[in-house]
RNA sequence: GCGCCAUUAGCUCAAUUGGCAGAGCAGCUGACUCUUAAUCAGCGGGUUCGGGGUUCGAGUCCCUGAUGGCGCACCA
């Protein structure tokens, strides 16, 4: 918004001499335009319909084939051909539709051509007034008889015929939206995930709700959260690495199928599969288990996939195909890495032998901090987890990097939790949940120790969600994926190019 | 955080061994009443990412900083 202190007539550009020639010559544009009495910018323009709404309802219209609807559309101008007395000029929406506008000396008059000329430039938004023909090659086209810049642009629009460089996508979307169709199309599809899985949720009697940002204790996920202040109550906040503790807290209060699709940050390194800041979505259902959240998973993501690509079989940005239909393989983290390495390992398997083959296959490991658990997992990656491709529940982890998720029924020193690979990126993870409060209590006060020997990313003890645990949250199943590894696994595109205005560090 | 590579016109990219910094599109001027990334003729446009150094001479070599990509580490 403008205050009026802001609306005082902005000062010439003093500095035009300092400007790239084409910015130069848009400027001293809008200048001539602005002192002939025009409009750069006017308040609107009286469209009639828009480009889709054209080319759907002249779809049939023949070359050479004149029509008597008139109409006046607005868009930008992605290519102009000026001839001598007969211009032709591409609109182009913001879907990337295309309608061409032919502007006539006989018809428009000789000054307003030649203003056109000199006015218009690619990249303006320009409206147009006409009747809809066809051109003799068969060009849906408006034949104008009156047009007026929408909005002038002072910059210019960079080639169309190549793609932006990958830094230049990301920082300035608004640019890679105009000039190329799958940052569009990326775009649409997200929202359409979206919204699919709200469906296929709101079908399944799920109720969708808004936990904390802010939270005053950092929990639901091992990582390093954001910090800052809240001045009113002097109170130092994060923000949340996970909605978990408070989705548990709407189950105890008796909301037993619930979702949240939002926001989390985490404040590790970002890369082609980690972004500061992710959408995850996360779901609970009372007297589910973590068997009840991978049948949920499954068809959540078949089901997206079905409803925006309509094919589980998705073809990747690299032109691969990669199927998502059916059923996935399951398979156990103690079971596979045994057999990967050819030795036995359980949860029983103690720390100085997990050590030993850390140290045997040169991995690279924080000693200080490790545990059976993350030992572990850090083999199982290497040996398994690195060459997974095909979707893959990993299923029943350790004990002790599972703070929140119950024992497992049968399998001694093991959690019920499974982790979704999906083209070898973990994609969503579920549990059956821990809803026993002392035994919770027991696994966050393992966590605080963790994080009083400086381990920045351990769970802090929660009294007020243990004090909710305490009044029972009934044996549930929960589920959290990451809404951009999703879009990744639909697609095959890095992390920043499924989300729109990905955190970009600045220039200067 | 560490290593490797990159950064040149508005955009996308060239430039041999250290020897006059170029192209396509875009821009400007002119021609053209059915073009399609229009065409034709002509003309402009550069802090070669910033700073420092070596050299008769640096886009090119060295040091340093910024940003990006890839790999490793951490993580979902």
């Amino acid at each position: 918004m403008t205050s009026p202190a802001d609306s005082a007539p902005a000062p010439d550009v003093e500095t035009s001499e300092d400007l790239p020639e084409q910015m130069r010559v848009r400027r001293e544009k809008r200048d001539r335009i602005l002192a002939e009495g025009g409009e750069a910018y006017p308040v609107g323009v009286p469209v009639t319909t828009t480009v889709a709404q054209v080319r759907a309802e002249h779809a049939g219209l023949e070359a050479g084939e004149e029509t008597d609807v008139e109409v006046g559309v607005a868009a930008r101008v992605v290519y102009l051909r000026t001839t001598g007395k007969l211009c032709f000029v591409t609109l182009q929406d913001g879907e990337g539709n295309r309608l061409q506008a032919m502007l006539s000396q006989a018809v428009v008059g000789e000054e307003s051509l030649a203003r056109f000329k000199a006015d218009v430039d690619l990249g303006d938004h320009l409206f147009v007034h006409g009747r809809v023909i066809s051109s003799r090659r068969g060009e849906l086209s408006v034949f104008a008889d009156d047009w007026r810049i929408a909005a002038k642009a002072l910059r210019p629009l960079p080639v169309l015929h190549k793609e932006l460089s990958e830094e230049a996508r990301v920082r300035r979307r608004y640019v890679d939206l105009v000039v190329r169709p799958q940052a569009r199309d990326t775009a649409r599809l997200r929202a359409a995930v979206v919204r699919s899985l709200r469906e296929n949720f709101h079908r399944r009697g799920y109720l969708e709700i808004e936990t904390p940002m802010l939270q005053v204790v950092q929990g639901g996920a091992t990582a390093r959260p954001f910090t800052t202040h809240m001045n009113a109550f002097d109170l130092d906040v994060v923000l949340r690495i996970a909605p978990e503790l408070f989705l548990k807290r709407a189950v105890v209060g008796g909301i037993e199928r619930v979702f949240e699709i939002n926001r989390s940050f985490r404040n590790e390194g970002a890369d082609a599969t980690h972004s500061p800041e992710f959408a995850t979505l996360e779901a609970y259902e009372a007297y589910g288990d973590y068997d009840t959240m991978a049948e949920l998973t499954r068809d959540l993501v078949q089901t997206a996939a079905l409803d925006t690509l309509g094919t589980t079989t998705v073809t990747l940005a690299d032109g691969t195909e990669y199927d998502l239909g059916g059923e996935w393989t399951a398979l156990s983290l103690y079971g596979s890495l045994s057999e990967a390495i050819g030795e036995e390992i359980t949860p029983q398997t103690p720390v100085d032998r997990l050590m030993t083959l850390v140290e045997k296959f040169d991995l690279q490991v924080d000693r200080a901090r490790m545990n059976h658990g993350k030992l572990v997992e850090e083999l199982w990656e290497h040996h398994v987890g690195d060459h997974l491709h095909a979707p893959t529940f990993v299923r029943d982890f350790p004990v002790d990097t599972s703070p929140l998720t119950r024992d497992h029924r049968s399998v001694p020193g093991a959690v019920e939790k499974w982790d979704l690979y999906i083209r070898g990126t973990e994609t969503a993870t579920a549990y059956s949940e821990l809803v026993d409060p002392v035994i919770q209590r027991q696994r966050f006060e393992a966590q605080a120790r963790l994080a009083a020997a400086g381990d920045d990313e351990a769970m802090r003890l929660d009294e007020d969600f243990l004090e909710a645990m305490e009044f029972a949250m009934p044996p549930a199943g929960g589920m959290g994926m990451g809404i951009d590894r999703l879009l990744m696994a639909l697609t095959g595109l890095n992390i920043r190019e499924t989300i729109l205005f990905p955190l970009v560090k600045p220039l200067s």
